[in-house]
Order: structure tokens, then sequence, then C-alpha cells
DNA sequence: GCCAACGTTGGC
DNA sequence: GCCAACGTTGGC
């Protein structure tokens, strides 16, 4: 199983509507970018992510699992874009803030540090050891 | 609200 | 195929 991250900003899409969706889930829809897609369709069922809220927030709050795998993107016409499904899992005990990240000598690889503006990131399994300890789980 | 970093677009 | 111009993202 792999590890990711999925971004977005509070008032675009937050953890308490992706909840709300229950294990339904809901299409990871709207990214417009190539290396984003290019993640999601490495994605399989049943692989974890972390949810980050960027922007205002910006903290880890939750776990998704994926629960479909790439799929054309039902918000646009255009056959490039495609997205994965993903359900919430469940909250961090412990909301880990990107000051956290930062400061965090064994996470200044990630990619949330080093390309902050890519919306679908993968997560090494190292670092979501790491940061599911700070998380309190 | 600013601006640096990055991705995309389009003219050549 | 290069690169200048432009738009967007997200941290600060």
């Amino acid at each position: 199983m792999r590890y990711w991250l999925f971004k977005s900003e509070t008032s675009t899409w937050s953890w308490d509507q992706q909840v709300a969706k229950g294990d339904a889930g809901e299409e990871w829809d709207g990214v417009r970018n190539y290396q984003a897609r290019n993640f999601m369709r490495e994605m399989k069922i049943g692989d974890r992510g972390f949810f980050y809220h960027s922007q205002k927030d910006r903290e880890i709050v939750g776990i998704v699992e994926v629960i479909a795998k790439a799929h054309p993107d039902s918000t646009t016409d255009d056959e490039r874009w495609e997205c994965v499904d993903i359900k919430s899992v469940m909250p961090l005990p412990k909301p880990v803030h990107l000051d956290q990240i930062k400061a965090d000598k064994r996470l200044e690889n990630m990619v949330l540090v080093k390309n902050s503006r890519l919306s679908v990131q993968p997560v090494s399994d190292s670092e979501w050891r790491i940061l599911c300890d700070l998380a309190g789980l």
C-alpha cells in the first residue's frame, strides 16, 4: 500500500465536507495539474492519504482512503483530467501543523515542504509513520 | 494583501 | 523547441 497527501483549501472543500460524505466518499475533482493527475493514476483502492488544509489552517487534519481508481473528472469534458474517489477514515487526534512539519528534520524532504504547490503528493512510508506519531495515533 | 515559485500558453 | 508572458497557488 502506498501513502499520499491530498491538499485542499478549506473554503473550497473542507475535511468536514469530506466527513459528511461518509463511506460513499467523493471525487477528488478539479485537479488541473499533470503531476497531480499522474499520481492519482498510480493510486490503488485501499491506499491511504492525509487530508491537508492549505492557506489559512495549514495543517493535516485527517486520514482518507482511496475507494475508486482514476476515472474521468466529472467536472470537465476535457479528457485529460482524471480523478480518484476518496472517503474519510478518521480525524487526527492531534492535527499536525505545517510549522511542526517544517521544524522536524526527519520531514525536511517531504513534497509538502519542497513543492508546496502540488495538490496531490506521495508520502513515503517513514514520513507516514512519523506524521501518525506526531498526530497522536 | 503581497509576492515568490511554479506551471501553462502561445508566438516565433 | 525555446522562452517570454501570463495566471495560479499558497506561505508569509
